[in-house]
DNA sequence: TTGACTGTTTTTGTATACAATAATACAAAT
DNA sequence: ATTTGTATTATTGTATACAAAAACAGTCAA
């Protein structure tokens, strides 16, 4: 029941499931080869997730998921990421800072897209899960899942790739000097850098 | 079956479900007279409001709903709601803004306590809608239902239903000069003040 | 007494059948 | 020709039956 989920939240994010587009309960129960009760599950999920929207007797239908989405979805993530960074700064071991740093360095060369993901993906997570606010957590994770495929794109490009690990590089240096103000100042032009990226392997992903 | 959405929704945030306890499918299908089916589906509207948890095969419990969720939520209400008045200041009209001023100004001395419910509900409303950003919209409207029946009740007090007006209308006034900053400013204490007034409802509310 | 095993019961997950609602197509009237 | 009303169909909403998994209780062995 997850990999219909799955399947479906990928074909919206995609565009293969193009905004407005009805989802029935039945075909997608066939299609599955399921009954219709887990369907609804799932519906109900991609509802939570934005990408859908049910009315109530009537059925689902697509929502857009275009550009504009990506950039709302960048603007509440900025928002929400440096709340976390101004709680948890104070807090973070310089330790694993330092270790983190390591890694990094360390990888910079690697030519594997899944480390360089893995490795943003940890990166970010320290910071929010070091809040220790699950709410926040949550959110901050429902969000990324959204963006997930266009970040780890943007790691074929080997600028991209560089320029993402200097950011992070120089922020978790601020960090380890508890200088908030400036790591939230470079969080947050590392974030729209990231946007940026997003959007245009969006636009690439839509024109092929 | 909205009805037994709010009924649980109410019961978990007034601490009538205490964090911890076991809601059982059948159980709350007899009490509401209805199949599990419906039962089901509410529960994970619950489980997305961050009210309980459900664990695959083994049910759903209550999470705590204290004082450190009440924090945690107005601390994201704030970023966001910021971030809303940064996107939709600029472009607010200022009519508008001058006749809600009218209408707090007149309503001012009124002793219900629905009336100046609905009127901060407008103020908050008029500037988060005014972003035209769905998402954002959004997660500030399940925030608020999560906080709902704290603010209402701190309107029953006659200090803080006036510093509460005073602090809008300021907001106001600065945004009519389009001093951005400062309405910024104003806004993330009137939110602080907004908090500690919550907190005490809900102590309130738990001790009786 | 403790601990592992097994059979029973409870509870959740899914499929299916039925009910209620909405969409559609077609006919009749103006 | 357009609109209104009605019958039909399609689709969602709910109840129930069945399957799978987990929790529980009791028994036996160490």
């Amino acid at each position: 029941m997850i990999d219909i989920y799955l399947t479906l939240f990928n074909k919206i994010i995609l565009g293969e499931y193009p905004a407005g587009i009805r989802l029935k309960e039945e075909s997608l129960a066939t299609e599955f080869n399921i009954s219709r009760t887990p369907v609804r599950s799932v519906l109900q999920q991609l509802e939570q997730d934005g990408l859908i929207q049910i009315f109530p007797n009537k059925g689902a239908i697509v929502l857009p998921f275009s550009a504009d989405e990506i950039e709302e979805i960048y603007e509440i993530r900025k928002s929400l990421e440096l709340l976390c960074l101004e709680i948890s700064a104070p807090i973070l071991s310089v330790q694993k800072l330092i270790e983190l740093k390591k890694k990094i360095i360390e990888n910079a060369n690697n030519e594997d897209i899944q480390v360089h993901t893995d490795l943003d993906a940890h990166f970010h997570s320290y910071i929010i899960n070091s809040t220790g606010k699950k709410r926040l957590i949550d959110m901050l994770n429902q969000l990324f899942r959204l963006i997930q495929s266009f970040r780890s794109l943007g790691f074929m490009d080997k600028e991209t790739k560089e320029s993402t690990i200097n950011e992070h590089l120089e922020i978790l240096d601020a960090l380890c000097r508890r200088d908030i103000a400036l790591a939230k100042e470079l969080m947050r032009k590392h974030i729209d850098n990231s946007k940026i990226i997003a959007l245009s392997q969006l636009l690439k992903a839509r024109n092929t």
